[in-house]
DNA sequence: AAATTGGATTATGCCGATATAATGCATAAA
DNA sequence: TTTATGCATTATATCGGCATAATCCAATTT
């Protein structure tokens, strides 16, 4: 035979009508299992398979999710940043799972969203994931609600739209990791990372961060945040500037575990030891988080509970239910970085 | 006006015929200049987009590619190879500047591939990306061959499989890096990495290194290789069984970057320093590679070009062309983990 | 014997675009 | 005036399934 087999070929040898092909193929007890068998037998043999251009035409429903990942612009090509690669292979996952297929798309933040997944049917719905606030964020939202687009967010809840964010609960890793350190017997402490309204995650930490200190009454004692994007370059110069302004904390919670690199870096550069001198902690667990020395105490994101929330809310847009929005637990993962002070 | 516009609604308010709003819309030259006007201005207004699944169906083209990323089963989920990152944004970019669309499937080499996008007609080709060869490997590309599947495979070129292959030079990489520190006054070598037919990037790199010793006459001198995949652990417990086999390189050449950091760390704990004691060099340039301390002298693939030659092969693929086998030059990054030896 | 019921199957329309053949119409050539 | 030539546009068939309504037929009921 030539080309591919359609539903019609198989008809033919099956003697039976196209109709009940089709049935057949999807378990459809409208039809006789014998003459189910016999079909998909047929099937089989021919290695047919539903051709999903004209099944997606017919049904309205494409069965496939676009992931759109926005990329810091303040970074190049080659630096993804790692969490977004846990967070792909668990959407992944959480998508094959569900016997949806997935399309993924960087977009630039400069230019116009291209979101057209699923105005054009290629996609059900979509799932916007990048960090901060991706730029002309509000106007992108409303115009997705507009056009009545199925899409979940990877964010902390936003009041103004409700039922469309799941992120982690940054507030809560940012208080857990400052309440260990402090519990480790630290008491001078210093924040690095962006902790404006267009790094809400950073700013999430950085809150839990300042709460726990203002819990153990540590406040009076509190040296300062210094302002770093999510690389190891940034990180770096965030701390050699910390460490020039003369006061010396003993403790340095950072944004993310790239940061804390950064820091780890200028303390050699600088003879500070770690966790000696300074305790520092991370935030992610990257691969590598376990492998450098000092050991890096950080905070573990549930990228896996992140992927299935995403997706599954996601999946129930898509059948015209609400969601709420949710906030995923972090855990602290001890490590020897944030070890605690030796009299000596 | 209910649901999404369709080309008909166009064509009733711009008073012409279905067929016309279809030609002006995809820029033909068939239909006067005015009208094509005049018909996009329309479909503007009304936000208009084209149905895919209809234009595919009709095409008979999707004009969209599918990944499969076959994971090394030895990892963990959360460990995914940061080098197929690089190598997945690149793919991507080639992609959208080639006005495809990218399907991501991650396929658990245990299973059977999960490989009909093409036969539902939901991509017109594939790209299979993975480390080593994947499992029972030689029997799927003959099943792909046979069924007329259209694919490119990122690995080095199969003899049996001409014209299906693009990979990175391996052996120039390995070779290039161990001649790096002959220069710099290295005479002990030893090589971490497994180096047999089921990790083929590995083996390449190792023999471009015995190429580099052999040269310059010191494979007298070459004191072992040691199997180790691509984890950090992986290179720790090698490195530690290196070291108590007594004899002591003063350069290990290392098959990736995550196993050199292992290198580097099992070092640590020797109470060996690198580079001063032993100099060592990894694979990959990873994002970190820059930032752990010592900086790691590294070779770094050309993922740019990679994910562009391979996309430009499926697609000439696509249109029946044929392609040759293509090596990926790779370069090398000089950092400290390579310095000279000293005279102390 | 005629009418009813229900399970199994078939006939038909449609999803929304694109490509090919056909038509209309103005202008140029015979 | 008639035929021919092009350009612009329209009519129609088609891509390959799925869903609804229609039909067929055997087993019951009346």
């Amino acid at each position: 035979m030539k080309g591919k087999a359609t539903s019609f070929d198989i008809a033919h040898r099956a003697g039976v009508s196209q109709s009940t092909v089709s049935r057949a193929l999807s378990n459809s007890p409208l039809v006789n299992q014998e003459t189910r068998d016999r079909i998909k037998q047929i099937a089989q043999e021919l290695n047919y398979k539903v051709d999903k251009n004209a099944s997606n035409l017919r049904k309205q429903r494409s069965n496939t999710v676009a992931l759109l990942l926005f990329e810091d612009p303040s970074t190049d090509d080659s630096q993804i940043n790692p969490f977004f690669i846990s967070m792909l292979g668990s959407i992944t996952k959480a998508c094959s799972a569900a016997n949806y297929d997935l399309l993924v798309s960087f977009q630039n933040l400069a230019d116009d969203w291209h979101a057209e997944y699923e105005d054009t049917h290629k996609a059900d719905g979509l799932i916007l994931l990048g960090y901060g606030d991706y730029l002309d964020y509000e106007a992108k939202i409303n115009q997705l609600q507009e056009q009545e687009t199925h899409f979940v967010r990877w964010g902390a809840a936003d009041p103004k739209y409700p039922g469309i964010s799941v992120g982690s609960n940054n507030f809560q890793g940012g208080y857990m990791v400052t309440e260990h350190l402090i519990s480790q017997g630290r008491t001078r402490f210093a924040f690095v990372g962006e902790a404006g309204t267009h790094a809400p995650e950073f700013l999430a930490r950085f809150q839990g961060f300042t709460h726990a200190l203002s819990q153990a009454d540590l406040m009076d004692q509190f040296v300062g945040q210094f302002d770093a994007i999510f690389t190891v370059e940034a990180g770096l110069e965030a701390a050699l500037e910390l460490f020039a302004e003369g006061e010396r904390p003993d403790a340095i919670v950072c944004a993310s575990d790239l940061i804390a690199l950064g820091v780890i870096q200028a303390m050699r550069q600088e003879g500070l030891r770690c966790p000696e001198d300074i305790a520092v902690t991370g935030f992610d667990n990257i691969p590598i988080a376990g492998f450098v020395e000092p050991a890096l105490t950080t905070v573990q994101q549930d990228t896996k509970a992140a992927g299935i929330t995403l997706v599954e809310h996601l999946l129930k847009h898509i059948n015209n239910e609400n969601t709420s929005d949710t906030l995923i637990p972090a855990s602290l993962i001890i490590r020897d970085s944030s070890k605690p002070l030796t009299q000596d």
